[in-house]
DNA sequence: GCCGTTTTCGGCCCGACTGTTTTCAGTCG
């Protein structure tokens, strides 16, 4: 059985874009060409945000028909998918410790350092780094210095705050699927992902599912043979711990029907969310556990059944998850003012989108078909402007080309515009690559920054100012530049941004790249309650498939307390563009 | 390694920044 299982070893889009992303890394630390990299990169990049599962297609002998992917990737992704592994990469392995890659993932640590350090130092993993660094044998290296050992050290550090916890859009489609496997059985009656995932929080810690059911011992022996199962750490009857062949730690609980409210409500959180609702039931004389609501003299229990039932006898509204962090919500629970949080069917539009024509992967035709898909009215093509060299920026004249075919293909549309943008580069003074009087001429203009992040706090906020006192330029693009698990925000003073916003009706964005969701949630409760600020929701694509992460951004949004007023590509198309300069 | 309304070969990924350096290599976006 064991065996079988193995053969039937199921290899999902994720599994084969890392294994693509490794090959890439090895490859640079062995010194390949640039571009042979980046083409591994490339390709890692398109499977893993592709809806389709990599075996459908190459089941359908389509694999060369994803972008990035030639002859000789499809047939490694091939033999992968067939025989589970791929001697290719076992051959690089071969060559080169695959543990060195580890080392590239600490930021300012590329190929070559790493090389060096295996090569000089025999330096394989983060722990020997460290090691080595604290015997400051670093610094006698040619090319290294003191101040090398010192970023490494505080790259290292970083790294290990920052990647502590998973991605929300890694953790839920996972999550969701088993959730869907569960609730299909006829032995199930309830079943919902709790914590920091049903919450929605931009990163998660482990997955956790929560289950009622009359026939604990079936659910357990169904979930634990799951198709997706790597292995089984713990199996009871209340509890059991699975990992899936994605790598990822999945805990069920399973409890009577009459307590699966008070469980969820006690495992979604947050901490301090909870801790605020039992001080409330201590001042009604009851307290609250993972089964139900009682009453402290009589231990008599009152409530658990469901959700509402055990907020509802505390004489609060149910707030929705995502608020759930003790930042007000269960005020206005009490006083039956809970917002009505934006949905992503209320979004008409996304205000940020690359094409092929600069560092997007799809053409303009296939991104407006996607976008028209998504049931939207209006997109608008914001390609890079010509000072980010490296994205091949638009030059005026190729911008004007662009803006050509955007006027013919609107020709051709009822119900449904594509809007003329450019991603604008905010440089060192604040200034941006075109001229007022074409930037005048365009329908959306954002104003990013892109370099220079480690500029002092007096320099990067007064780049941002000017951009925003800029007349044409309408929204920020991803406001902080953080980067979740690679990069912090850079250090920017928020409130006067968000003061200039409102003043000037600059638009704030919140980003919905899954790595991104920048503005953050909490950054956009100040903005909205403090400064009045407007926001608009992008999803900031490089190819098709990248429209969809929307879902992410509302998500923040709705933990950012936003409602659909507050979000300027809720609106129409011609109410939406009023609401810009 | 991918890609093609000039090309099945030769472009593609260029420039800023940092830290190490006396003129440049490595990293990043």
């Amino acid at each position: 059985m064991a065996k079988r299982r193995e053969e039937e070893h199921r290899i999902d889009n994720e599994e084969v874009a890392r294994v693509l992303d490794e090959i890439g890394d090895l490859l640079e630390i062995l010194g390949e060409s640039s571009f042979r990299v980046g083409a591994y990169h490339k390709a890692a990049m398109n499977i893993r945000s592709m809806p389709r599962s990599i075996r459908d297609v190459y089941e359908s002998g389509e694999l060369q028909k994803i972008p990035g992917v030639g002859a000789h990737l499809a047939e490694r992704i091939g033999i992968l998918i067939t025989t589970g592994k791929l001697p290719y990469l076992e051959d690089l392995k071969k060559k080169v410790p695959p543990s060195l890659t580890e080392l590239m993932s600490i930021p300012g640590l590329g190929g070559k350092k790493a090389k060096k350090l295996y090569d000089e130092l025999n330096v394989t993993s983060i722990a020997e780094l460290k090691r080595a660094i604290e015997k400051h044998e670093l610094r006698d290296l040619p090319g290294m210095g003191a101040k090398t050992e010192e970023n490494i050290i505080r790259g290292i550090r970083q790294l290990e705050q920052l990647s502590a916890r998973t991605l929300l859009f890694q953790a839920l489609p996972i999550s969701e699927e088993i959730v869907n496997q569960l609730r299909a059985r006829p032995f199930v009656k309830r079943v919902d992902a709790a914590g920091s995932l049903r919450r929605l929080k931009e990163t998660v810690g482990d997955i956790d599912l929560l289950c009622s059911s009359a026939e604990p011992r079936k659910v357990m022996d169904y979930f634990t043979s799951l198709p997706q199962v790597a292995y089984t750490i713990a199996r009871g009857d209340k509890k059991s711990t699975i990992v899936v062949t994605s790598g990822y730690q999945i805990d069920l609980r399973v409890v009577a029907p009459e307590e699966f409210g008070a469980a969820l409500q006690y495992f979604t959180g947050s901490k301090s969310h909870n801790i605020h609702v039992r001080e409330i039931a201590k001042k009604h004389g009851l307290k609250i556990n993972e089964y139900g609501v009682f009453k402290v003299d009589t231990n008599e229990r009152v409530a658990g059944a469901t959700e509402d039932e055990v907020y509802g006898y505390l004489g609060l509204d149910t707030p929705p998850p995502v608020l759930r962090e003790d930042r007000g919500e269960i005020e206005a629970a009490a006083e039956h003012r809970l917002p009505r949080l934006i949905e992503l069917s209320d979004v008409k539009g996304d205000l940020q989108m690359h094409t092929n024509a600069t560092d997007g992967v799809d053409k303009l035709e296939a991104m407006i078909e996607m976008a028209r898909s998504l049931g939207y009215s209006y997109i608008c093509i914001t390609d890079h402007a010509e000072r980010l060299y490296v994205a091949g920026g638009l030059t005026e004249k190729e911008l004007r080309e662009e803006y050509e075919r955007i006027d013919r293909l609107n020709e051709s549309y009822d119900g449904f515009t594509i809007l003329k943008g450019i991603e604008l580069n905010i440089d060192n003074d604040g200034d941006v690559d075109y001229p007022d009087s074409f930037l005048a001429e365009m329908d959306v203009v954002i104003g990013s920054i892109h370099a220079g992040f480690n500029q002092p706090k007096s320099q990067l906020t007064g780049r941002m100012v000017k951009a925003m006192e800029n007349p044409h330029i309408d929204i920020i693009a991803h406001p902080t530049g953080r980067v979740l698990g690679k990069r912090p925000a850079y250090d920017i003073d928020l409130p006067t941004v968000f003061k200039v916003a409102a003043e000037t009706g600059t638009v704030l964005e919140l980003n919905s790249f899954p790595d991104r969701l920048d503005l953050r949630d909490d950054y956009l409760m100040d903005a909205k309650f403090n400064y009045g600020c407007r926001f608009a929701i992008n999803t900031d694509a490089h190819n098709v498939n990248h429209l969809r992460y929307m879902r992410y951004g509302v998500a923040t949004a709705q933990r950012g307390w936003l409602e659909r007023k507050d979000v300027v590509n809720t609106h129409p198309l011609k109410q939406m563009l009023m609401m810009l300069k």
